[in-house]
RNA sequence: GGGCCGGUAGCUCAGUAGGUAGAGCAUAUGCCUUUUAAGCAUAGGGUCGCGGGUUCGAGUCCCGCCCGGCUCACCA
């Protein structure tokens, strides 16, 4: 009996079998195909660095004091010629030539070269010099073979350009495309900038349950799993918030920590349902305190992270240097878009804000009008304080209109980056505070707040005036890289899982010397 | 979830009016000891996202589905 299968191997197969046979090459030539440590002497980025700049002339001649290097890379290029070939090999995402000369590296070193694919990763020991053509090279004298590449790289001069596998398959992303590594270099560098500035200002770093059994500080849809041991659901934190101050009231006083938050909600280019938050603590300030220090906090993240305080985003220039403060109220007139637009006395007018907007509140009317008609025009980074007290459950009133609460937003790039306020700490106040969201919940707003007791146990022990603030770091990230997509930013973007591969079923067919277990004969 | 757009060789893309599926890169073989999108010659490589329908004939037209992108809704 004859299996069904295909009479001939799709050229994906093909691919695969000529790099299993070129791995036994590599095996009869005496190299492992699959290396060990290689000590280099520098990184391709420090020999450009360092040697980029020199002629011909500097780094000596050939056999005399040229500077010898070991390096490693992945090999990006390849151009034989004869009995000689050149080859790029591709590290830290630069890329340094390495020539290959039979004279040089002897039989066995120049079959191991010939037996080289694009994709595999080799050590090489040998000289710089400079080519006719100008090109700082290494001159190999020993190859040593670290990794093989079985699959195929992506086409070297477009590289990969389909968004999906780009997202699915990040680390061909990152080999073939060097702007992408940029992207997440930057993101390490604003995340270490931040840092830096809030230990410097004596913030401590922690972390609190990405697990809880209630989910709080903010509003959203909560991930639920299930602990099998104890029986009980537990939600993935849409924020840390509640747990950071009860670190405050625990005398951490001033306490950060960035991490994922987990909202199920819809994907867009400013949400992945897992993104990164900072959040911070300071006992004894307020909003105003803040909104000082944010200023200057976004300030250098944009020096550290781009080199100056403009950056360019979606061909606007943003200037992190000066950032603008209006109340809401204030924007709302100054930034309306459409006609008719209103006034101060307008905005402060409950009817005024019932007729212009289908929310049940005067306060709800007012930041559904700012987020439909204000938000996205908002492209200079913006501080918006003085909120409704209807949407900031956890803020602190302003004690001269208790309507409204002690709390900012930072807005660029038509995008919230920040939420700040004054901490609501006194537990009757906070208590009313969940009755009113357990009123909107009753009326069917599931992101209304949940009571939690605890939290009021907490506030209960005394918690000292603070502000707090959080900054959504993949959003600052995409405005700081020049990023369209949140997705740009995040390494492994949420998309539905794809089908089979058949990839282990290939190898197994393939690995057992090319004989297919079943075929019969 | 709605609307629009897309899925063709490993990669980047063509594919006219419905009439035997193409290019470049990559791959294989040969030549080539300073090339660089190396070059020259030759060759192989396709479930046209999946399934159904219309038709003598479908990559192309129709229907359903899968995956992705944009957008709207949602996301205080």
């Amino acid at each position: 009996m004859f299996p069904l299968r295909r009479a001939l191997l799709s050229l994906e197969d093909e691919l695969l079998k000529q790099r299993l046979c070129r791995t036994r090459e590599i095996e009869g030539l005496g190299y492992l195909p699959y290396g060990r440590r290689f000590d280099y002497t520098h990184t391709i980025p420090e020999i450009l660095a360092q040697f980029g700049a020199k002629t011909a002339e500097e780094l000596g001649p050939a056999a005399g004091n040229a500077p010898r290097v070991r390096v490693a890379g992945r090999v990006m290029t390849k151009r034989p010629m004869g009995k000689a070939g050149f080859a790029h090999l591709q590290q830290d995402g630069e890329r340094l030539q390495v020539y290959v000369k039979k004279d040089a590296v002897g039989d066995r070193g120049f079959q191991l070269f010939q037996a080289l694919d694009n994709g595999d990763i080799v050590g090489v020991e040998g000289y710089l010099f400079r080519t006719r053509t100008g090109e700082l090279s290494v001159h190999v004298e020993q190859l040593e073979f670290l990794s093989k590449m079985l699959l195929s790289l992506p086409e070297k001069w477009h590289g990969l350009e389909d968004v999906e596998t780009r997202y699915r398959q990040r680390y061909l992303d990152l080999i073939a495309n060097p702007e992408v590594r940029k992207v997440f270099v930057a993101r390490a560098g604003l995340i270490g900038s931040l840092r830096r500035q809030l230990e410097a200002r004596g913030f401590i770093e922690v972390e609190t349950p990405m697990m809880q059994p209630l989910y709080g500080g903010a509003a959203a849809k909560p991930f639920v799993t299930h602990h099998n041991t104890l029986d009980i659901d537990l939600y993935l934190r849409i924020a840390p918030e509640l747990y950071l101050k009860r670190l405050l009231v625990g005398g951490l006083e001033r306490v950060y920590e960035i991490n994922r938050n987990f909202r199920n909600e819809g994907l867009s280019k400013q949400h992945n349902p897992e993104f990164t938050m900072l959040e911070f603590y300071q006992a004894y300030t307020d909003y105003r305190g803040l909104m000082d220090s944010s200023a200057e906090l976004l300030r250098q993240a944009a020096i550290d992270v781009t080199g100056g305080t403009e950056v360019e985003y979606e061909g606007q220039r943003l200037d992190f240097a000066h950032i603008e403060r209006y109340s809401m109220r204030e924007a709302i007139v100054h930034f309306w878009e459409g006609p008719e637009r209103p006034t101060l006395e307008n905005v402060a007018d409950p009817d005024w804000l019932l007729e212009h907007s289908a929310k049940a509140s005067a306060g709800e009317a007012l930041a559904d009008l700012f987020e439909r008609m204000v938000e996205h025009q908002l492209i200079q980074p913006a501080m918006i304080y003085d909120h409704p007290v209807e949407t900031s459950p956890l803020s602190k009133n302003k004690p001269e209109d208790p309507a409204f609460v002690e709390r900012f937003e930072i807005i660029a790039a038509g995008m919230e980056i920040g939420n700040a306020y004054t901490e609501l700490n006194d537990p009757q106040e906070q208590r009313r505070r969940f009755e009113m969201q357990l009123a909107l919940r009753e009326r069917g707003d599931e992101e209304a707040h949940q009571m939690d007791e605890d939290y009021i146990r907490a506030l209960s022990y005394g918690m000292p005036p603070a502000g707090g603030e959080g900054i959504g770091i993949d959003r600052l990230t995409m405005i700081l890289t020049g990023s369209r997509t949140i997705r740009d930013v995040i390494l492994f973007p949420l998309l539905r899982p794809e089908g089979p591969l058949d990839l282990v079923e290939k190898l197994r067919e393939l690995g057992a010397g090319g004989r297919e277990p079943g075929a019969g004969d």
